[in-house]
DNA sequence: CGACAACCGGAATCGTCTTCCGCTTCCGTC
DNA sequence: GACGGAAGCGGAAGACGATTCCGGTTGTCG
């Protein structure tokens, strides 16, 4: 597993719908360099979607040339824009993060704030179920690290607003969170296929297991934020099947 | 993910010390074909063990080439005994689950009754972890159906007693200590290498997850035996990590 | 309108798994 | 102890899929 570096095609966004870039520094902005000829740009769109269809479609199993032949370009076109097909695929995953870090946010706006840990685990949760996304992880560090951490900031706020209200084990940190968040995700994609619902009855006894009272003391040092980067950095993203 | 059906190979047994297959009744016994011819057995021992030292080596990121030539064999060789490499490397797995089931059923004769329940299931996670295999779980139907069946009755008996005891949720059923154990292996794969033994904090939290005292009830019914044979028959074994 | 960098398609390359086939070796018999 | 043939053997060839390359094409900008 080389850890796929890689900084790129961090503009390509839908962009603004105004019509002024406003800033009249054009002289260092960066942005320009990375406009892509609006054919490519069409291109990109394409590709993206034949992906993500095909994705939707049979989960990872499909080859690159099938997702080129869908979006009616050359594989050389596909491979000109995404340096393999698995950055290909982590791009799909970024949409879905995002809309999790909306999640997640969400969690944090409800009115209750005792509850919003609760919330928040079930929210993911469910999130991760609906989105179709079968037999992956979609933390890998390439994806979107800022997501990633803002995503654990807002975690934090909310543990210490439940710890606060005393609805959680004393001795639960941020990142222990983000693990049983991590592995409900490992149980809904392995789960799922077989019996579609009945992850929930495992997040239920997650989501009592934090709960506070009787529990004895754990006796091993929590995952830290390295662990964390390691943990999802060896993860799948949406990986074959 | 086609299921590898195949009955096969079930002799390749060491076979007993003893001198005598004593029962004169031979006309009838299959054992007959299945013996395979000697130097083909020896064969099939250096494949296998090749396989598993690279396969500790490298975790299953080696081509089946290697395998040949570290065996001292062709390519052709390894073919004729093993359809394919993954049903080489569901073989490696053999041993390892045949240890779980030993494992399984020593927790069974721990001393006190009240307290097996507990003991299976970091037996196992202990197991899982010291066996050295990354990133794979091993119970695919392929390997071994009656090893599976013997754990889960042995987990069952495990857990009446339990229960028995009042030292158990009353609504937690043997299938979902399954569930429970599965998912802790698929944290002690993703987490052994960035941080050995970090499983054990979230273990712990699992198995006080699993005490009596002050839960809501569960709302969706417990995994069945057809989900499991599903959920596991759609896990990787020893897979490519 | 012309120059040219960015693009394009898709054939060729490469690494792997899997199949095939002509030659070889054990096993049971005569 | 030699013989016939099934079971084995090695490794070349085939199949597949990712990735690379390159000659021809096309927006973009002056």
């Amino acid at each position: 597993m080389t850890s796929v570096a890689s900084a790129s095609s961090v503009a390509a966004a839908p962009a603004a719908a105004g019509p002024a870039p406003a800033s009249p520094t054009s002289a260092r902005t960066p942005a320009r360099a990375e406009r892509l000829r609006c054919d490519a740009a069409r291109n990109r769109e394409r590709v993206l979607a034949a992906a993500l269809e095909l994705y939707r479609e049979r989960g990872g199993a499909f080859t690159v040339e099938e997702v080129a032949s869908r979006a009616g370009v050359g594989v050389g076109t596909v491979y000109r824009r995404f340096p393999t097909k698995n950055a290909l695929l982590d791009e799909l995953a970024r949409p879905f993060f995002e809309q999790l870090l909306t999640t997640a946010q969400a969690a944090h706006g409800h009115p209750e704030p005792a509850e919003r840990l609760e919330v928040f685990i079930r929210a993911m949760a469910e999130q991760h179920a609906i989105d179709g996304v079968r037999s992956g992880r979609l933390w890998d560090a390439a994806v979107a690290r800022p997501l990633r951490d803002e995503y654990v900031r807002t975690l934090g706020l909310i543990l210490a607003e439940a710890r606060a209200a005393g609805r959680v084990r004393a001795d639960v940190e941020p990142y222990d969170v983000g693990v049983v968040v991590w592995s409900i995700t490992g149980l809904i994609d392995a789960t799922q296929h077989a019996a579609p619902v009945i992850w929930r009855r495992y997040l239920d006894l997650l989501v009592d297991s934090l709960r506070p009272g009787g529990e004895r003391p754990l006796a091993t040092r929590p995952v830290t934020q390295g662990d964390w980067e390691d943990l999802v950095a060896a993860s799948p993203v949406l990986r074959l099947g």
